[in-house]
DNA sequence: CGCGACGTTGATTTGCCTCAACGATTGTGG
DNA sequence: CCACAATCGTTGAGGCAAATCAACGTCGCG
């Protein structure tokens, strides 16, 4: 049970074998099917996720009404509205399952607990941040950086298998643009 | 000596009276004149900065030659390329200040070696990326949901004091629009 | 089979940029 | 302490990337 969770804390600190059913249970194992919410906007994000298969996906939904995907988190990575989910407060997000997903929970109070039980986990959760913030700085420059065709080419060209993998429009959505605007980009680069 | 950043430090974690000293003497301290580089493209960013006082600023300048804001820090935040400083690889941002600034800047090893002498840090640093994560999902957010006016419009209500303390085009940078704009922008607001 | 979700296409509009020129303010050396 | 330059902010004309709107083809699923 929870093999692939405790293969990649392990990737990162050293765990003895006898802190590993504290650890896993500790943790909620859920199923959600495609489409199904996790969090929804108004409520507190009570968990931080951890996709041990499947796709999930962060997204709000703006004033016209439109879905905007900010996030994406794919196997072996952590996903939460880390405002709401470290104040315990509503959170403005929605999380969805993007494929047919199975996820690890931690809730706050569960990590928390875990923390003073195994300290350890603490820097096994700082490198977890450290990595999640950088990619956020590199997404943030890549938004500064390129016009909405070159993010475009720039993230295919990096994970071509991710993008065959979603509907365009989450993947129009996420890149921060129309649907439209990514079909007639595609017809440009194909031709 | 280091007074704020250990008070800092204290307000999320127990800190030993005997650990101060040993604290305090793994930080490098610094001042910067204003426009001074702590970091420029193609080194490696060997610190992470803690900003006593002053104002620091990350940034790039992108394949036309313009200089892309992407973060301020003030009083009592870090500030680091991430990306660099965790794979001690070059970096392709610049860190600048902005104003006369003190720093306290961790270098990598003698933030390794911190965590070893005494590991609660690690729980410092792991609130600080969460914190500094969760600014980054909603910096995030704000770019996707609303136009510039309104990007506009949201800081100079949330930071009045900031909008002040800096000149215009490294706002204007930051905010991702041109200065010209930001002139358009306001104008209108005011009349 | 029929409906709804998804992708495409084209016409039109617009938010914001680019470029260029000109005040205002700051700072710096003589 | 003034003169001159550099930096910074403003204004306006013109242009383009990308959004909006609407219509239509296609696929998968109940």
């Amino acid at each position: 049970m929870a093999e692939k969770l405790l293969q990649h804390i392990q990737k990162f600190i050293v765990l003895p074998e006898d802190t590993k059913p504290l650890i896993a249970s500790s943790f909620i194992e859920m199923e959600a099917k495609k489409k199904h919410n996790l969090l929804e906007n108004g409520q507190v994000c009570k968990y931080n996720y951890f996709v041990e298969s499947g796709c999930l996906r962060l997204f709000f939904i703006n004033d016209k009404g439109v879905e905007q995907t900010t996030q994406f988190a794919i196997e072996n990575w952590w996903l939460s509205d880390y405002t709401s989910f470290a104040a315990q407060q509503p959170s403005s997000f929605y999380i969805q399952a993007v494929e047919r997903s199975t996820v690890w929970a931690l809730s706050w109070q569960a990590q928390e607990q875990l923390f003073f039980q195994f300290p350890p986990l603490e820097r096994y959760f700082r490198l977890m941040y450290q990595r999640a913030y950088a990619a956020a700085q590199w997404q943030i420059k890549y938004i500064y950086d390129f016009s909405k065709e070159e993010i475009y080419q720039h993230f295919s060209a990096h994970f071509p298998g991710f993008v065959q993998r979603i509907p365009q429009y989450l993947l129009a959505s996420f890149l921060g643009f129309t649907p439209e605007y990514l079909s007639e980009i595609r017809k440009k680069s194909i031709s």
